[in-house]
RNA sequence: CGGGGUAUAGCGCAGUCUGGUAGCGCACUUGGUUUGGGACCAAGGUGUCGGGGGUUCGAAUCCCUCUACCCCGACCA
């Protein structure tokens, strides 16, 4: 992508009401807009990072064995008044009407849709057990929504659903969603934590938080600092550091963290209120049980700032990068011999399969370097008539102290290496 | 919903107390000089001063009212 041809919409200086510093480097980088409380539109450069961020969900989500699906966002209100969720809910859920005075909500979770669709389909034990998800826009009418899109009352979620005849297959898949998400949260690069976990107004069991540790986290989690024990506060009651901890290994520490992501075992819950049931083995007629698990997909990205910045600006993990490589050359505009070397350089990038981001402005050198760190683009490419007198490019990582000089042919190698 | 605050150019702000018809920085446009860390000079465009009502010869400024947004609390991916 050629800079002059991208919707470049960086900010030299924070807008006034960004608060937490994903909040403010989304906004500067040009990532996301603002549209109401709680509603931003994705510009091309937030819109990347997004998508990267949703396919590792959905590749992995695959390799799990889940099968992805699309619900509708609006849902009648019908299917929540046979949950009880109608009355429930409260004013989070937000409600309207069609022309013909039907009552609908717009989607905050889809656990009532999922088990409509499963006791129409599922008739047989041997067709279980399923796991369904989707990636699609929620809304949940937050009493305060804020920092951005960190808590958004529009977002984008990651939702699946399992059913099961039986609790040690729902267990199993319970185990397979942990170490999923486990594997999600690493290829991302994060440093969270699974904690034990209240179950909210979904209700069920079991239940487990992700969260990606940062200061700014809402949650506050104690954990063993030896052992394997960690919850979130609300689940381990009155704690404090230094309290023995549950598990008898070491004390408590507390910590802060962004919840993520959130597994739960719903057991028959939804499927005994709505009528869900198969035949078993032995021709008997019943209810399944449910597991459901979460991923705010859209707050990943803002959880991965929180953990990957400095005074610059963004610093993405390569996995989640908007473009991996900034191509920088030294003012272009007054050599024919570094425009020609250029062009080609960013060809060959592109031919090479790498996202690179080509700045072809006319611009000081400085406004370069300080764009492509805010934006966050993991390496970088200097390219001047200074290094082309030695057929040599200048290299230097996101996160490097300095840079290094490497020839023009071997560039390429040397980043996808 | 309770408590606190803000609203003036795309962004950040001053001007409001003490009424006289709107300004600064950044950004943007044009020209020139620059060019290895957010340049400089010159010229230029930019506003229903959040909306409505009122007071006044005159309102960004005073009064009433509505709205939006932000921060602190309870809910949640």
């Amino acid at each position: 992508m050629r800079i002059s041809r991208f919707l470049l919409a960086t900010l030299k200086e924070n807008p006034a009401d960004a608060e937490v510093i994903s909040h403010q480097l989304m906004l500067r980088a040009g990532m996301i807009r603002r549209l109401a409380a709680g509603l931003y539109t994705w510009l091309p450069l937030g819109l990347r990072v997004l998508r990267k961020v949703e396919n590792i969900v959905r590749d992995e989500m695959n390799k799990s064995g889940a099968q992805e699906i699309l619900m509708p966002a609006v849902q009648p209100a019908e299917l929540w008044q046979q949950s009880g969720r109608w009355d429930q809910y409260g004013p989070e859920l937000l409600r309207f009407k069609d022309r013909h005075d039907r009552e609908f909500c717009y989607g905050p979770t889809h656990e009532e849709i999922i088990t409509n669709l499963i006791r129409n389909e599922i008739r047989s034990y041997k067709q279980l057990p399923v796991n369904l998800y989707q990636i699609q826009t929620k809304f949940r009418d937050e009493i305060r929504p804020r920092f951005g899109i960190m808590r958004g009352r529009e977002f984008l979620m990651k939702d699946s659903y399992s059913f099961h005849l039986e609790q040690s297959s729902l267990d199993e898949t319970y185990e397979l969603m942990y170490e999923t998400y486990t594997k999600i949260f690493n290829r991302l690069g994060l440093k969270f934590r699974a904690v034990l976990a209240d179950n909210g107004n979904i209700g069920g069991s079991r239940s487990h938080e992700f969260h990606v540790l940062a200061e700014s986290g809402e949650d506050a989690i104690a954990y063993s600092t030896t052992g394997d024990y960690a919850a979130n506060v609300e689940v381990a009651g009155d704690v404090k550091v230094g309290d023995p901890s549950p598990d008898g290994k070491s004390v408590l520490d507390i910590a802060r963290g962004i919840e993520v992501g959130h597994i739960f075992q719903l057991g028959d819950k939804y499927a005994k209120a709505m009528g869900a049931s198969v035949l078993d083995e032995a021709g008997k007629s019943t209810t399944l049980i449910m597991g459901c698990y979460g991923i705010g997909v859209s707050r990943l990205v803002a959880a991965t700032i929180e953990q990957n910045h400095d005074k610059n600006g963004i610093i993405w993990p390569e996995a989640i990068a908007p473009f991996s490589v900034a191509l920088l050359p030294m003012n272009m505009h007054k050599s024919q011999r570094l425009r020609d070397a250029a062009e080609d350089l960013y060809n060959k990038l592109q031919a090479a399969g790498i996202d690179v981001l080509f700045d072809d402005r006319k611009e000081r050198p400085g406004v370069m370097f300080a764009n492509a760190e805010l934006m966050g683009i993991p390496h970088r490419i200097v390219i001047g008539d200074r290094g082309l007198d030695k057929s040599e490019v200048e290299y230097k990582g996101r996160l490097d102290e300095k840079s290094q000089n490497i020839p023009i042919d071997k560039i390429i190698e040397f980043i996808v290496g």
